[in-house]
DNA sequence: GTCTATAGAATGATAGAC
DNA sequence: GTCTATCATTCTATAGAC
């Protein structure tokens, strides 16, 4: 077969592959969401994905593979928010974008806030590298711009860690929790009003408990 | 044999039945916790129970079963502290107590409110109607306090519903993400001063950022 | 009340024809 | 790249000897 054609062949088994590897893993991100990295199964994954089991172990060869990829992509994502919350002379703005950021993220993405929810609560068998690395020195900078604007006299003393676990906490809780304010909530999902209003309250209230007027 | 004997030995296999459905009820919530429904396993639960598989499923015949047990023994605990947060005419002392409730709560018990939020994760296949009754229930009463309070100017307007989720996120995330919140402080769980710089911390914004004085 | 053995189903993963 | 068949293991649950 001439030189195109293999080309032509590798380039729709590539794309064949990519579409595939893709339903994979959204069905993934799904069952693990729901079920944990020991609750999910792969059977339920392709069956969730539209394709027989097999198929899947030959796009993923193994369960915890496949399950590192969606932590991998949901890593990514959340560094993406993180990187919102930068360095600021104004805490009232940059701490007001990033929680926002983050409450859209709840809301765009709430299956990778509750996989990660799993993965912490299981003691972090697979990202514990994620956390004592990258969430760490990202929690040191951010803490010491906190420090800063407390020394500068911009928000009123608190200790800067206990401020972000109630952003991470508040801002998650709509996802990971979302099925339990859906029930409050008479088993409607909440509408856009009321996530503004939700993100309007959380944001006030962090702010205002931080001596930032609003 | 005497009634006196039978009465004898029915008492001591009564102390039996306790001790081993003790041993197993805790084993149950450490594996649930840690695993959600799906991923625990019942061989797994026995064995830290220190018992064969097939005792546990003497005393409790069905995992099913199981599991209710041990999310009717944390929804228990979670109305002892939900009832901390009483009708009061001082939001800042009934707060103040409520979510020192939830922390201490978080503290000692860490591992019902993971069983909790694996529950909710999972859209709360087994305690929906905890859910859509005593929880709807005692939340709508609890906000029509809140509301009161800001009809009276006693804090500022801010909707009920979202200052009550904040709480539970916050106080639950020390729980439920306590391997990160210790991962974040160099590996180790947080001292005791630590926990009440928590404590203080969060009370203080949450008051603070509903008007309240602190 | 305890324990070994095991049934019967589900699971992760692979072989091999197409 | 797909799919049926299947293996080895693990899982929930039970039977039955002690």
């Amino acid at each position: 077969m001439s030189a195109q054609g293999a080309s032509i062949r590798n380039g729709h088994k590539a794309a064949i592959r990519e579409e595939n590897e893709k339903a994979i893993l959204d069905a993934a991100e799904e069952v693990f969401a729901e079920y944990g990295f020991s609750g999910a199964s792969t059977g339920r994954i392709a069956e969730r994905a539209g394709i027989p089991k097999a198929n899947l172990h030959y796009y993923f060869p193994t369960k915890k593979g496949l399950y590192r990829r969606v932590i991998d992509n949901i890593f990514n994502v959340w560094l993406e928010a993180a990187n919102s919350l930068d360095d600021s002379d104004d805490p009232g703005e940059a701490l007001t974008r990033y929680i926002h950021a983050k409450m859209d993220l709840s809301r765009s993405r709430p299956l990778g806030s509750k996989v990660w929810a799993n993965e912490i609560i299981q003691r972090a068998p697979i990202i514990q590298d994620y956390l004592e690395i990258t969430l760490r020195e990202w929690t040191d900078s951010r803490t010491g711009m906190i420090q800063r604007w407390i020394d500068e006299g911009k928000i009123l003393p608190i200790e800067p860690r206990y401020l972000l676990y109630m952003i991470w906490a508040t801002t998650q809780h709509y996802a990971d929790f979302g099925h339990q304010i859906a029930t409050l909530n008479d088993g409607k999902e909440l509408s856009d009003e009321q996530w503004e209003e939700a993100k309007r309250t959380a944001t006030e209230i962090i702010l205002r408990g931080i001596g930032v007027a609003v």
